[in-house]
RNA sequence: GCCCGGGUGGCGAAAUCUGGUAGCCGCAUGGGACUUAAAAUCCCAUGGGGGAAACCCCGUGCCGGUUCGAGUCCGGCCCCGGGCACCA
């Protein structure tokens, strides 16, 4: 053993120990309990990030530990690799998205290596290769046998200067990233993905995520939405039923039929046919249709936009008092939701109360708290009422509480034919057609005669041409014949290929399931994933709590559905991991452009009068002040991203985990820090230096448990108290940190025990071991080193999790707290068998605590067995 | 706007399930030891206020409540972050 830490040949040492042995390359061992570790695969943009480092050092601990455990584990590595990212890079340097993906691949892997990540690298998978989205092809046209996959059209930004659709992270304040031009709304025909067939089992199948995150099952289950409410129909009036088209009546959704009674208007979306063909005869209200158009299709832009709204002249009547009502279009109702088309109740809803304000449209109260006298709701003073309540001026229906008014409007209506009782979803289904170059490509070809034809399963894979060059407008795709010209596979004349791609969510929906077969040739996925799947515990960034989560959910139970795989719950167990935060320095030129600088080249000083004063050196003015704007997400528009390989370089993969692990709890934010670096990289050498000092003595005898002092006996119980709180730590609560921070307490009991007799050499050589061994999964390189210098002969990922001796653990006397009302006055020390008459007789005895009570009556003594007693005077 | 989190010393954080000693561990800072010196290492101190000291008071974003006891539970607010369906 060398004297001092040397974290590169340590590593190396490591890492060729476990390449030579295969020691990660596992299979399917029925005799032994699986365990499926898997994190979120990356986006290869390139190089690592600090999230990356993170993700992954979370996955490795995990998965080292539960192989401590006895598990046959499974840790495997892929590449979301289509996306527009390539495209943005193809845009600007013009180099084809397959070559610069594969490069960042190639790159990106050996990255991973140099982080000692316990991977099974045979099974590695890219999202971009034919192989793989061969069967997103395949399942698509399955799921469209089913009627789970079809077209209709749908809504997306266009950018009338470049003739492109853009993402809505292309659209800037509304206009396009690259013209600059107003962004307009446009329908499309598009595939889609009928997840909304699952809804109702996606959501009740939620109660079953023991091991998810409350909060990520809360905001799934708000995502889904589930509503039980009420369709009502509207029969047009009279003067509107032509102008309005053959249906005979205007359809709402509404989860409040108790307020029926309160509508004093009706409001319609700017895409609603109705509305479109009011506007037709109508250049005001077509104007308005046109200026609902504007803008982002983003929700968050749309619900945060002015109120607007237009009347169309078009009435309809109510359904129990025939009033007219006087149908509005308006900017604020959606026509993916429902039926596009709403009731307003301005009185008892605020959204309508806002609008009804604006437009000045009457309010008419029918709802009264069930407690509380009636109150009319006026607008503006009085504001609306939302709460559940009793309902009033409603007829025949009034004086009647929620479900009850709901239940016997609905029953009216149904007899009426007017309408009657639904669940509805928020949820939509699933559009995955992109007018992009870079990503799986749908299989379907256009046939002039035939319509939409499927491309026959032995012509699949449809292979996306890999040297096109994107430019920003437009899909490259629909400009290459040689792509996009194909015979009808079924009448055999000249047809035209669909040049959309698939949503990229299409590849992350079952890659994990591929993992467990990558190299099956023939089908999607074998019997090997039985084995495997489910993933038991699953690693990524909290931004993908809904959406990816929610699509992976869906595919499975697809799959199942088809009889592919066993399981409809993907992911057994969720840990969402916090994001890595580091700070954001700036400076404003003269240009007014403003540049950032990264913190490692800001140098911070205390000015004079204290403040702190932050310089950097730039290109453009050499040494300026900078402006700290706090703390962000580390990425490349911040500047202030911490290269993972030149942390590596300088001290090494361990202090890199160490730190990561040790800085916050794995799920909230990690801010990062050089100093804290510089801690981990110390608390190794500390280790380091603590074993290399205790081997360079010589050699330990055997341990005599019998024949030890006081001391011994209390350092051995550190050491195991030690063990206890990491174990559980890792393997329970997840808790990194503070299993860290519980070795680093045992490396200062080591440290302070001086003992160097044969009994106390052995003790301390056995605690060196727990610190040791515990570590392993954290910073397994060193560990690896000095687990075979204390003179072990297996490695540490050989080794099984030790356990806790509870002989070591046991204690004669323990602490406990003694508070008169409520606070800290004092400490005594009892046996640990006292009852609970002694504990109590102990601490009124005690000195401090009879000065707090003086001469007080003691009114109650509250006992809590081993903490604390509170004596209330 | 809607849904979901978070807010504790100079800083990252700890206080777990089930309310029971607020601040473990680390960083930073100050002092000391070692050294020709520096670095490294080791030791001591470090929430705020008062006091010579013993010790006392205050303190977990803000306001209020429940309780013998609240960082933890309840109600209301403020601020910060994540998601909002074409970033991944």
């Amino acid at each position: 053993m060398r004297e001092s830490y040397d974290p590169a040949a340590v590593e190396r040492a490591a890492q060729q120990y476990w390449d030579e042995r295969r020691a990660f390359e596992v299979g399917e061992d029925p005799a032994r309990p699986k365990f499926y570790c898997l994190s979120m695969l990356p986006y290869p943009s390139g190089r690592l990030h600090m999230g990356h480092v993170r993700n992954y050092t979370i996955g490795d601990v995990l998965a080292r530990y539960l192989r401590m455990q006895g598990y046959n584990v499974l840790q495997p590595m892929g590449w979301d690799a289509f996306g527009l990212p390539a495209e943005n890079a193809a845009i600007s340097n013009g180099v084809p998205p397959a070559k610069w993906t594969r490069e960042n691949i190639a790159h990106m892997r050996a990255q991973l290596k140099s982080l000692g990540f316990a991977i099974d690298w045979r099974r590695e998978i890219a999202s971009c290769d034919p192989g793989y989205y061969h069967w997103n092809q395949w399942l698509f046209l399955r799921m469209r046998e089913k009627g789970l996959a079809y077209r209709k059209s749908g809504v997306v930004n266009w950018d009338p200067v470049d003739q492109t659709v853009l993402a809505n992270e292309q659209v800037i304040d509304g206009r396009g990233w690259r013209t600059g031009a107003p962004v307009e709304k446009r329908e499309i025909p598009m595939y889609y993905l009928a997840i909304t067939r699952y809804a109702e089992e996606l959501l009740e199948a939620l109660a079953t995520l023991d091991g998810w995150p409350e909060r990520v099952r809360v905001m799934q289950a708000n995502w889904i939405g589930r509503s039980e409410g009420c369709d009502i129909a509207f029969p047009y009036a009279a003067d509107t039923v032509a102008a309005a088209g053959s249906d005979g009546a205007l359809r709402v959704f509404t989860t409040r039929a108790d307020t029926l009674f309160g509508a004093t208007f009706m409001a319609i979306a700017a895409e609603h046919p109705v509305a479109l063909a009011a506007a037709r005869h109508d250049a005001r209200l077509a104007a308005f249709v046109e200026e609902c158009r504007q803008g982002s299709v983003v929700e968050a832009d749309v619900a945060t936009q002015e109120k607007k709204g237009m009347p169309t002249g078009l009435h309809v009547l109510h359904p129990f008092t025939r009033k007219p009502l006087e149908i509005w279009v308006a900017n604020y109702v959606v026509m993916a939701y429902g039926e596009g088309a709403v009731m307003g109740v301005p009185a008892h809803d605020e959204r309508d109360f806002d609008f009804a304000l604006k437009a000045r449209l009457p309010v008419v109260t029918v709802i009264r708290p069930v407690s509380g006298a009636y109150e009319e709701v006026r607008a503006p003073w009085m504001p609306a009422y939302a709460d559940y309540g009793v309902t009033v001026n409603s007829a025949e229906f009034s004086g009647l509480t929620f479900q009850a008014a709901v239940d016997a409007i609905a029953a009216a209506l149904e007899k009426n034919g007017l309408g009657r009782k639904r669940v509805q979803y928020r949820l939509r289904d699933w559009g995955i057609s992109r007018q992009r170059y870079w990503g799986c490509p749908i299989p379907i070809i256009h046939c002039g005669a035939c319509g939409e034809v499927p491309v026959p399963d032995e012509q699949l894979p449809v292979v996306l041409p890999e040297d096109l060059v994107p430019d920003g407008s437009g899909n490259p795709l629909a400009r290459s014949p040689a792509f996009y010209e194909c015979r009808c596979p079924k009448c055999g004349g000249a047809a035209r290929r669909e040049t959309d791609t698939m949503d990229t969510f299409v590849d992350s929906s079952w890659y994990f399931m591929r993992y467990a077969c990558a190299d099956a040739a023939n089908s999607m996925v074998d019997r090997r994933v039985d084995y495997w799947l489910p993933v038991d515990q699953y690693i990524g960034g909290i931004e993908h709590a809904i959406l990816h989560l929610l699509y992976s959910r869906f595919w499975s139970r697809v799959m199942r559905d088809f009889g592919m795989v066993k399981f409809g719950e993907p992911f057994t167990r969720l840990l969402t991991q916090g994001m890595v935060l580091n700070d954001i320095y700036s400076y404003v030129p003269d240009d007014g452009r403003k540049r950032y600088v990264n913190p490692a080249d800001v140098d911070t000083r205390r000015g004079a009068d204290g403040v702190e004063v932050h310089e950097a050196v730039t290109p453009e003015l050499g040494t300026v002040p900078v402006t700290h704007e706090g703390l962000g997400k580390m990425s490349k528009s911040s500047g202030n991203g911490v290269d993972p390989q030149h942390l590596v370089e300088r001290f090494g993969a361990d202090t890199a985990r160490l730190f990561t692990m040790f800085a916050s709890p794995p799920e909230q934010t990690l801010e990062w820090s050089d100093e804290g670096v510089q801690g981990a990289a110390r608390f190794i050498r500390r280790l380091w230096n603590a074993v290399y000092e205790h081997v360079a003595a010589g050699p330990t005898l055997a341990l005599d448990r019998a024949a030890l002092s006081a001391a011994q006996r209390e350092l051995r119980r550190a050491a195991h108290q030690a063990l206890a709180k990491a174990t559980d730590d890792i393997g329970r609560r997840r808790n990194f940190n503070t299993a860290i921070a519980a070795i680093m307490e045992l490396l200062n009991s080591i440290g302070r025990f001086g003992d160097p007799s044969p009994q106390g050499r052995a003790v301390r050589h056995e605690a060196l071991g727990i610190a040791v061994l515990v570590l392993a999964p954290i910073t397994p390189h060193v560990c690896h080193a000095l687990w075979l210098a204390l003179g072990h002969p297996t490695a540490p990922v050989d080794e099984p999790w030790p356990t806790p001796d509870s002989a070591a653990l046991a204690q004669e006397t323990h602490e406990i707290v003694v508070q008169v009302n409520g606070r800290l006055r004092g400490h005594i020390s009892v046996p640990v068998q006292a009852d609970e008459a002694a504990v109590r007789a102990a601490a009124l005895a005690d000195e401090r605590v009879r000065r707090f009570i003086g001469d007080k009556p003691v009114r109650r003594v509250i006992v809590v067995p081993g903490k604390l007693v509170n004596v209330v005077v």
